[in-house]
DNA sequence: ATCATACGTTCAATTAATCCGAACGTAATA
DNA sequence: TATTACGTTCGGATTAATTGAACGTATGAT
């Protein structure tokens, strides 16, 4: 008999390459581990790792059950979960993977909201780069990301609830305070300081600027908190997402900042699931919330617009 | 922790709506089903059966909790057959369902070229009506069905690999024995003996009549055979598919047959099986060795085009 | 009314499985 | 040659699963 606990193991071992790192994941040790792979082996009759004392890979017939494994995990997960999203969706724990460029000042933003009209709802957030959140939601490690879309999200569902314009942030020395907007053509795109790369940000704000994507930072940083202290030193300038302008810009008098007049916005925002996620009430409520939030903020009419089309399949 | 054991006695359960049969259907005894049920329903946080001593029956969660359990129970048996068929697809037991006004012909025509080809292969055959061998493939109770198309089949895959005409069988005293084919028209509709209800040949009959397919039978007959044996006693006269003539008509002296002329194909061959089925090598020798058997027999050309299409998604 | 029957559930005892740590074999490294 | 790291094997300990008997309850027959 083939059980899910032979499944996580050797999803987790395909996943470490490695038995006793895979076993330490799975809080068991490694003879168990090892033990469970080679009974699920010769049931499938297959050779699923090809190991010795040095090596462990996963054979071209391995890879095949691994994949359909992996299915059956996350239906197992969604599963468990089902219960729960049906009786009450907002009284469960709930993973939710956020990138950095949004986390601080999203967060911040909807969570009183949130914990008002949800008091049940235990909230688990992860901060990550969009690429490893989406690996954490194929993976079945997180339920739900907050992403910045234009972004390759695979198979995902995206369900967009923001939509936002960047601002220009230099140095007040190099502009005019009594300048509200800017275009494109006036940026000193020498003096353009960027976050690192893996950063969504990064290739959002180059587009926004219609400059390719190649060339590399002249400093590698990793938020944008510290991005926009380089500015205030006056080390270049930057731009900078309208939810990040209040609190990292308006609260620094050597900071002076723009919009950006572009015609399309510049960045969306949006809530990421896997299609088989069951909880589509949950994602109303939230959605809901972020963008009921955001507006009251921003002072932006909502845009129902895009709402309920993703949740009715 | 959910386990596979929970949701097989679960789905025993809402198939018997009965715990002790279910417990036996599943070789427990009653109190583990029944424990094994408490504990997924706490798991879940949900009543999947409204129960006391007298009835079982499904709540309305639980009935969205049983379609995905059904699922997965579905996808954990193609999981352990996956083994088996990236091995060597013909080396397998494999469970076919057929309707009874194909298998009697089929069958004895075709075993013979699979056990040469495929000694390794163990064929477990299942005679049943279309809507039965249905509802056991979805089940998983089943891994194929041969069944005759126009059918409504749901969300299964079909591998057609034959279509056939239909043949009119009279008491020689009814026709010429000279006439080779006949019309629509030249039918006496009245004296037409049909399969009882529920056989898919009694509406590809009618439909190929360009017959409603409303009315009552005047014989509530189950085979084809006994049907051919009532036109010999002149009690009417019937249609009769093609690869059943030789059998039923031609032996015997009582009976004459004429080609019914009609453009297209009156009915259609396939095997059908769950999309997610993994053996898509079998289903490729399988409808090979169907469709080359059938050609040498009725001296037919192959008829590759339609073959390959399904097989690779 | 009363008894008998059938059903699902609970409980304690038994049985089966899972799991771990120690020992082992092996191969690469120092 | 000694050491280290790895996956595997094996016996014993622990944990979980399973069972039959007892129970409560509702139904239908006597």
């Amino acid at each position: 008999m083939i059980t899910i606990k032979q499944l996580n193991y050797a999803l987790a071992a395909a996943k470490a390459l490695h038995f006793k790192k895979a076993a330490e994941m799975c809080f068991v040790s490694p003879s168990t581990l090892s033990t469970a792979i080679a009974d699920l082996e010769s049931e499938l009759g297959i050779r699923i790792f090809e190991r010795d004392n040095k090596k462990v890979l996963v054979t071209p017939m391995g890879l095949k059950v691994l994949e359909k494994a992996q299915a059956i995990k996350i239906q197992m997960q969604d599963f468990s979960a089902l219960g729960q999203t049906l009786e009450d969706p907002m009284a469960n724990s709930l993973s939710l993977g956020i990138i950095p460029t949004i986390g601080p000042f999203l967060i911040p933003l909807v969570l009183p909201a949130l914990k008002k009209k949800y008091p049940r709802l235990e909230l688990n957030i992860t901060e990550d780069q969009s690429h490893a959140l989406i690996e954490q939601l194929e993976d079945g490690d997180l339920e739900m990301a907050i992403l910045a879309l234009p972004f390759d999200i695979k198979g995902l569902t995206s369900h967009k609830f923001w939509e936002e314009d960047f601002y220009y942030v230099t140095h007040k020395n190099q502009i005019s305070a009594q300048t509200k907007e800017v275009n494109t053509k006036n940026l000193n795109s020498s003096r353009l300081l960027l976050l690192d790369d893996g950063h969504c940000l990064k290739e959002h704000v180059l587009k926004a600027c219609e400059m390719p994507s190649g060339g590399e930072n002249i400093v590698k940083v990793t938020s944008l908190s510290t991005l926009v202290q380089l500015v205030a030193s006056d080390m270049g300038s930057t731009l900078v997402p309208q939810m990040a302008v209040e609190s990292l810009i308006d609260s620094n008098a050597l900071l002076c900042r723009a919009h950006l007049n572009q015609k399309s916005p510049h960045r969306e925002i949006a809530l990421v699931t896997r299609p088989s996620y069951p909880g589509s009430a949950t994602i109303k409520n939230l959605i809901d919330t972020f963008s009921e939030e955001l507006s009251r903020k921003f002072n932006r009419n909502l845009k129902l617009i895009t709402r309920l089309d993703h949740l009715d399949r």
